[in-house]
DNA sequence: GGCATATTCAACCATCCGGTTGACGATCGG
DNA sequence: CCGATCGTCAACCGGATGGTTGAATATGCC
């Protein structure tokens, strides 16, 4: 951990990857559960995920011959929190930012 | 506007332009005022300025010869909101996160 | 007009990134 | 032990990224 913001937003940068962290929201997975709904190789999402794990966003554990991934709030909560500091000083145009996410979110999985 | 997250977390993962965002935050700066801490050059700035740019961190507005570069919130906002929804389901550990910050504040202009 | 200032453009370079394929190492089940 | 399953490793590819330098384009000043 201790992991450095530059490593949480590049990691965030990815639309894979934010789909992956949705995913990872509902529950844990497995690697290979976690690449069924992508049109990728599973070596693709696994690369993805050890990008999410260096940035510790997520943990994964080994159990067995399955390795569970689980989210790992702390990473990102301590991104947020930086970025709040930019957004304290104007009143906040919620309508501008429900314009904003309903663009990312009506592709929601961009599982393919 | 509308630009997707991609671009923003990506502009985000740059520490020189998150010092940029930190220095605009203080006030409306000229390209060259932006430039004069870094030890890199006019060209290399003006491109990171571009990044925020497309990504709507920040606004440049021409006025005579010199371009002021202001910060544009919506767009650092709209990901903050969209952060927040994998925070919301465990207690806050505000201690992990303020040392979390600690490392990146400790060298908080990477000026140089 | 002519010079200095402010900023970008263009070309170039090394490196990283997202993705693939194919071989490999573990582990589970019979 | 054998075969199937789970996952990573290694090599490779094309394209993006972060940076440089040097020339070009505005604009302002006298």
């Amino acid at each position: 951990m201790t992991q450095p913001l530059d490593a949480i937003f590049a990691a965030l940068s990815d639309p894979t990857r934010r789909a992956i962290l949705t995913m990872l929201l509902e529950d844990d997975m497995a690697v290979t559960d976690v690449a069924e709904p992508f049109a990728m190789s599973l070596a693709g999402i696994s690369k993805h995920l050890a990008i999410l794990d260096d940035a510790g966003l997520i943990g994964q554990e080994r159990r067995g011959r399955v390795k569970w991934c689980k989210l790992e709030p702390d990473a990102m909560r301590a991104a947020t929190v930086w970025m709040q500091s930019f957004g304290q000083f104007d009143p906040v145009d919620l309508d501008a930012f429900e314009r904003f996410l309903a663009d990312e979110l009506a592709t929601p999985p961009p599982i393919d």
